[in-house]
DNA sequence: GTCTATAGCAGGATAGAC
DNA sequence: GTCTATCCTGCTATAGAC
């Protein structure tokens, strides 16, 4: 669809696929380049041919798989201010929201999320990439569509608080999903991720220190 | 102090905490024997003697190191409960000072949550111990102290989404540690620890559906 | 209980044929 | 671009001296 080109090399592809799964699901060290060409169904070399090596092939995923993603949700977070300035609950509503319907599918959200978490607490060279790129922008969005709700004289440090307990909750349910569902007896499925969707925004809509009110 | 034998081997611990704190900072399959044995000066041979193998001596970490701990926790969270029945923000509050101040030090709680975070995130042999042992009571306690505050017809599920989006923050703070501190350029110092405590806990508290307002 | 030495294997990377 | 074959490093684990 968005790809004008055939998208370069179906193998590239494939591989970037394979190990954006892999890492996300074991993290760097534990994936060996053998288990992703095994995966993508190509040769050994193909990773030195087409990115010079393991870490590089690490980083590729990032800017070729993580970064357009982020980027979208970017999109769609402007697309909020688009109209009329949305209410807090309208933002909160859609941060979460976003963050839970911008992915093609499950899998890609728990992928994303946890590719997120592993750079958050190792912070390495993709870590840069993904700041500059992605949370920077992506928060003063946030920050923009949010400070007309809270009050004048908080400061901006507080708010970067505020909304990390959001995107703390974000990633937590999309991380730690074996220990939810044990607690809940629930699957991922659509049900339970539009009820978590609701459970963030309303935990998250009250804990802030809204100037008058969850619906202003 | 409460180790009335001299704590068996003193290698064995050393080994025990460097493994612990390389194992929460790089994750099992970043970390080689050699950099462990190296770290606590001791023989490539000991953790093979005193272990069995790496994947033992992770299991061990877990059992003689991060258990003990959260069962200190658990201790203080039961503590809560000895006098009068604490109000609805005695009891936030409590969660989130206990964690924040049951550990001997910054480094030793980050690890902490880091190392649960690794195992949350990748299920594997530890997190049965982890759930069973620690996470399950500690849960149940915050259960019983917290219910009373709440609507009656709150099913436990629901509750368990609370609990799980504090659970969130104190992870979070704790591991993204360095986005945290760039967005708000601040120092995991006491002061701001303080501060995050005190963040944590009011976000939390209004986000909780409580009967009759945060103070009851 | 601690060490050295080494077996045995899996890892990333590369050279060079096709 | 893709493959096979291979190099070489670094790993876990163990045997056996002390």
């Amino acid at each position: 669809m968005n790809q004008t080109q055939p998208d370069h090399d179906p193998t590239r592809e494939r591989i970037l696929d394979e190990a954006e799964r892999l890492f996300a699901e074991k993290g760097f060290a534990a994936v060996s380049v053998r288990e992703i060409t095994a995966a993508a169904h190509c040769n050994l070399a193909a990773v030195n041919y087409h990115f010079g090596g393991k870490q590089a092939l690490y980083l590729d995923v990032f800017r070729h798989r993580w970064l357009p993603r982020a980027q979208k949700v970017g999109e769609r977070l402007k697309d909020l201010a688009k109209g009329e300035p949305p209410t807090a609950e309208e933002v909160v509503r859609g941060i979460t929201g976003i963050f839970f319907s911008a992915f093609a599918s499950e899998q890609e959200r728990q992928r994303h999320a946890m590719l997120m978490m592993r750079e958050l607490s190792q912070p390495g060279e993709a870590l840069e990439l993904v700041f500059k790129e992605a949370i920077r922008p992506n928060f003063e969005i946030i920050m923009r569509l949010l400070k007309p709700h809270l009050p004048p004289q908080l400061e901006t440090q507080k708010i970067f608080l505020y909304l990390f307990s959001i995107f703390a909750q974000l990633i937590y349910f999309n991380m730690a999903r074996l220990p939810v569902m044990r607690a809940t007896g629930r699957e991922y499925d659509e049900a339970f991720v539009a009820e978590l969707v609701g459970h963030i925004t309303d935990f998250s809509l009250n804990g802030l220190p809204l100037r008058s009110g969850p619906n202003t």
